[in-house]
DNA sequence: TAACAAACGTTATATTATAACAAATTAAGG
DNA sequence: CCTTAATTTGTTATAATATAACGTTTGTTA
């Protein structure tokens, strides 16, 4: 019996670790300068840990900012069924979660009848403070 | 009274052309080498075109594939609202262009009754002809 | 322990995008 | 027509993001 085992490794964990800390979505090469004294020196070393990490859903990206993000959804280990809501003034995203959309999305078709197994979806707008301070 | 005019520049023009020419999705650099016998020169000539191009809404970035589309959508003018369907399997991308989606997501509000203007969506998948041929 | 897969380390390089500055062109108003 | 402001252009250099290629090490499984 081969059991899958999702031990991350050592770079893994510390990418995450830092991910996981920041306050929002973190660049690559911001967060290799994070880890240097951790002994990852050079970007590889970073995008094969964001790449597993994203893969195993543990991380997203998010494509308008190159940037990355902890899933905050302990049900969204595969991570094909994204949402986020960014701000465009202070740049604060959060992640969606809400079961309508999500299952409304899941179950879009699109004119011709097609469905899509994954997708990506990204607001844009004013967070709550930013909103006030308007 | 001032009357905005949307002329395009001659860049532009030839940016626009070469993408609307196209099959699919452009990357900035391909572009830049189907047109520099058109006396466009530098990648930033391109990216200057294509910002204004995103902007006036003749034009779409593809996030996932940083590469540009023309739209498709006439009364998509500015381009604030916008979804997508990319086959994994061929890269084939198709604007989607269905009202009640469009709807949705306009009117969407996450659950602290947050509301959006704008958003991109991209969904993942096989298309027509990728699935048949599977 | 042999064999395989995954992760690592390292160097170099590819790809994507913007900064900075000066010149040329275009629109609008008097 | 002339002036002024705004936009667009051309150019060089460089920043920011991401991957190729290679050999080594580590971990897992049989
Ligand atoms: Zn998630
Ligand atoms: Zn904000
Ligand atoms: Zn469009
Ligand atoms: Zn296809």
């Amino acid at each position: 019996m081969t059991q899958k085992q999702e031990q991350l490794s050592k770079n893994q964990q510390i990418v995450l670790s830092i991910i996981e800390k920041a306050k929002g979505p973190l660049k690559a090469y911001s967060i290799l300068y994070n880890v240097q004294r951790r002994g990852i020196k050079a970007p590889l070393q970073v995008y094969r840990a964001l790449e597993k990490l994203i893969e195993i859903g543990k991380i997203h990206k998010i494509k308008s900012k190159n940037a990355f993000i902890a899933c905050k959804n302990s049900d969204c280990e595969i991570s094909k069924a994204t949402a986020f809501s960014i701000c465009n003034n202070c740049e604060h995203v959060k992640e969606i979660k809400n079961t309508k959309l999500s299952k409304y999305l899941s179950n879009f078709e699109d004119n011709s009848g097609m469905k899509y197994k994954k997708y990506n979806l990204e607001f844009f707008g004013l967070c709550k403070n930013c909103k006030l301070k308007q």
